[in-house]
Formats: C-alpha cells, structure tokens, sequence
DNA sequence: CCTAGTGGTTCCATTATGTGAAACTAAGTC
DNA sequence: GACTTAGTTTCACATAATGGAACCACTAGG
C-alpha cells in the first residue's frame, strides 16, 4: 500500500507500463522531436522494444510521429490529459485568487510550487509585471535543495519519504550559497521548520533571494509551498521577511481553501470530512 | 460525457500500455478525485486489474492518492509532461507573438489550435479586453465539425485521414445553425477550401461567430487553425471578414517561423530540410 | 458477540504479452 | 554495385499481465 508521500519509482520499474511511461521522459528530456536513432543512443531499450514503444505511443496520442521528418515529439494528448490533471490535482486552481492578491499586494513574484519526484514543480506563477504565461512556466521543475519552495517543503516531509528524497538530490552547488551536501541541507531544514519559512539566499542563483512558506493540510502534511521572490539589487532579505506574516496568512487561505473544497460532487455521498 | 465531440480512440486497443493509458483518461474524464469502488464501475477491467493499474501510474506519478480519503487524482508528472508538450509539438511557442500582435490589432479574442483525436484542441487564447484566461482555455477541448478552427483544419485534411475524421463526429446540433449532417459538413468544407477560410456562424453557441483561417505548413500539411472570434452584439460576420487578409497574413507568418524553426539542434547533423 | 455487507488488497495458476536477436528493407554514399 | 546507416518486421521464447477467488478491515444490524 503506497501511501500517497512523495515517493516514485520512476527508473525502469513497474513492468510494461513504467517502461513505456520512461520512453515518454525521454523524448521529453531531449525537449525537442527526436529521430528513433536518437533515442535508441540512450541504450535504454533495445531496437526493437523500442520502436515498438513508440508505435504504441504514437497511437495513443501521447507521441506524435512526423513522417517527412520520422520525428517523435510528445502529442498534444498529454496537453488535453494537464488541463485536467492542473484543474483536479493541483493547488493551483484553489490558490490562484490568494495568488493574485498576494502579488499584488507584494508587487513582487510569486511562486507555487509542488513536489514531483523529488523536485520541485512549479504550478503557478505570477509576476507582478507581466501576465502569466501558461505552460511555458507552470510545469516548469527546479531543484528541492537549494530552492526556497523546496527547503520549505521538504522542512515538513515526514522522515521517510524526506530520506527518499534527499536521496535523489544531486547537490549541485550552483552558488558559494548553496548547501551542497545533505547534512548542512538537515541542519538548515530543521532551522526551517523552527522557524516556520524558509529562505533562499542567493542559492541556485546569484542575486535572486526569496522567502518561502509551506502550505500544510489541516492533518500537518506537506500540500505545496508559495514564495516571495526578488533580487539583491531591488530588496534585502530582511525587508522580504517583513512580507512573511502576509504570506504565511495567504497559505493559511489555500489551505483552508483546498480543505474546503474537498470536490463538490463528493459530498453528497457521505460528508466523510 | 457524450455532451460534445467525438469519443476518443479508447478502443482499449494497443496492449497494456494502451490500457493503463485508458485507466488515465478514466480518471481525467470524472473530473475530481475518485474512489477505486467508482473507476471499478466503468467495468472497464476487473477489479484485480484496474487495482493493479493504479498502482503502478500511482507509482509513476501519473496519478495520485490521497490516503486519507481514498481518493486517486491525476498527477502532476503529467503537468509537467505538458510542459515540454507545448514546447515542442505545439505550435503555441512559435506562435505566440504573432497572436500577440493580431490579438492586439483586432480587439477581439484570438483561438489558437490543433487537431487532438479528430476533435479541436485549443492551444492557446488571446482575449485582448480582458487579462489573459490561459489556465482555464488551454488544453481545453471542442468539437470540430461545428467551430470554426475545426472547420478550417477538416477542410484541409487530406481524403483519408478526413474520412476518418467525420467518421468520429458526434453531430449534435448545439444551435439551429448548427450543419448536422457529415454531407452537409463535406459541402461546407469544400466550399472553406475554396475560399481558404471558415466561419462560424453561431454554429456552436449561440451568439458567437468567428472568422477562422488554416496554419498550413510549406509542403500543404495542416498544422493547425486561428480564428478571431466575437459577438452578434458587438460585430458581424461582415466586419470580422474584414480581418481576413491580416489573420490569414498572420497565419503564413506563423507557419514561415514553424518551417524555420525545424529544431535548432537538428540542423547540425545533416540539412535534410 | 455474531453475521452480513461493503470497499479494498493480495494470491496464484493460466496464458496472453512483451521481448529482443537477428533478418530484412529502404535509402543514401562512395 | 558493394557498403553504410536508419528504420521495420519476424519469431521462438520467457516474462509479465490477467482475473477469479480468497482474504482482510471495517461498519452496520440484529
């Protein structure tokens, strides 16, 4: 019974299904159509297995194929399948109003992430000055180490699937900030989840600093987490941790919010809240 | 669910990655989180083998599940997914500043989308009076036979792939106007092809009418469709025709940046252009 | 306390399915 | 015309999916 932490198998694991599904990241990861020989570089299936998961692919819809070029690219299905996935599984659609304000009120960027494997997945996003931009920013993904978002959220993971994820951070150090190996990345997160927020000084990248707050369901776990970001040119971190009471209220909302949500149609079964 | 459209290839058809695929697109349609008791309903498989396919695209990601409640969700893995779909089969990418500008010069809402399964698949949506809506449009889904992007890409689809096409219509008549029949769709569709550019009048909804041209791509392919949509309140057909000549200069614009573009990387190997 | 019912999970013999080396075709190249 | 390189098909074989049935874990009711 896997319990719905953040844990994934994801490497070759579950038969059929979680190979075809690895085919899918890999011609995502190439993030471009790619030639069958291209995929078949990455030795992760042999010829034939291969081509056979692609056929399967292509005719599903996950993949498209274009035969004057024998390109595969990831179909427009998996476009279809997000709008739903963004609508039913995400905070995004719960936290967007909250979102709104906040940025208005801040004038900064705002940030929702999400845990996805091990790394953080950004699902919204709002700056101040410009409109949002759809895909090209949400579904955007970033590491948990040395992210505002990230240290936020894995502060409030319970220790075993914190331990799964801490295995599969690379501790690359981006930045002479960057807490590179686990051990100052435990010290750090116990500090956080003392402190009930988390910082990113300059991190993952120079000059860009920003305060971050998990967004916890009422039973303590871990939903998301939304930040405040700017530069050292235009702020200090001090000044940015003025916001955080603001910021931590505007959680609260989308927690309360998400809580009270629990899917309209549901409740007419059994109010099992 | 038949409210609109054309049932997609569910068919249960290629092996068991085409059917873990289904059990997915069974959770996206329910819309909300569900219990395994209410997919078990769909009787699609056996409840050994619908459980087993849970936990795996649990696994994987590509669903989630909550706990507490019992409840699997689509996942965020596929937010993600469709992060580099847009980027790299969509043309919203590419498109994009050229539907910023017509967006701009017309005042009027501009559609951008492709063909999902013989249905429309909006990729994108410029509303120039109001801020952006992105979220909600994106990846949306519509019929093809009675809007006028639908129209535009049916009418240039060549003999087989259109017969197959009108073959997965649903053609329910949303309005009076609506053309119900594939003959009268197919007389439409001729005389769209000699005109080089579709209407919609109220077709769909009520009210709404729009001009809407074909993205073809050098070698006559058709990519995909954009239309600028109004009211009968706030314009007419007449007006909106107008605009032709710049939307369909739009077009030829967006379909020139696809052809360029051909994928950077690519280009170093062999110019097989 | 027992019994029936519901919703979910696990077993395991059966067999369908996926597997991949190798053979083959198509299209260039020298 | 011999020689690559890229993609497709075949087929004997073994793995992996299948699903009926048994098995919990609860809850309700008697």
């Amino acid at each position: 019974m896997p319990a719905d932490g953040a844990e994934h198998g994801s490497s070759t694991g579950d038969g059929t299904v979680g190979k075809a599904l690895d085919v899918l990241d890999l011609v995502a990861q190439s993030g471009r159509p790619v030639r069958f020989s291209e995929l078949l570089e990455h030795r992760l299936f042999p010829k034939a297995t291969l081509y056979r998961f692609l056929q399967t692919l292509t005719n599903q819809g996950m993949l498209s194929y274009d035969s004057t070029t024998g390109n595969y690219a990831l179909g427009v299905r998996l476009v279809r399948l997000a709008h739903a996935a963004w609508a039913q599984s995400s905070l995004a659609p719960i936290a967007r109003p909250f979102i709104d304000t906040l940025a208005a009120a801040t004038g900064e960027t705002v940030h929702l992430a999400q845990m996805d494997q091990a790394q953080v997945l950004y699902v919204d996003k709002r700056n101040a000055t410009r409109p949002v931009e759809m895909y090209s920013q949400a579904g955007k993904v970033g590491p948990a180490y040395c992210t505002g978002v990230g240290k936020a959220m894995l502060a409030f993971m319970a220790e075993p699937a914190l331990d799964a994820a801490l295995q599969r951070q690379s501790f690359h150090a981006f930045t002479p900030q960057t807490l590179a190996t686990p051990t100052a990345l435990r010290t750090e997160l116990s500090a956080i989840r003392a402190r009930g927020y988390a910082f990113d000084r300059e991190e993952h990248e120079q000059g860009i600093i920003c305060v971050a707050v998990p967004i916890l369901s009422r039973s303590g776990q871990i939903m998301g987490a939304m930040s405040v970001t700017s530069t050292t040119q235009r702020t200090t971190l001090d000044a940015l941790e003025q916001q955080v009471g603001r910021i931590k209220d505007c959680a609260a909302a989308i927690s309360a919010a998400a809580e009270s949500w629990r899917f309209p149609e549901q409740n007419q079964k059994g109010g099992m809240l």
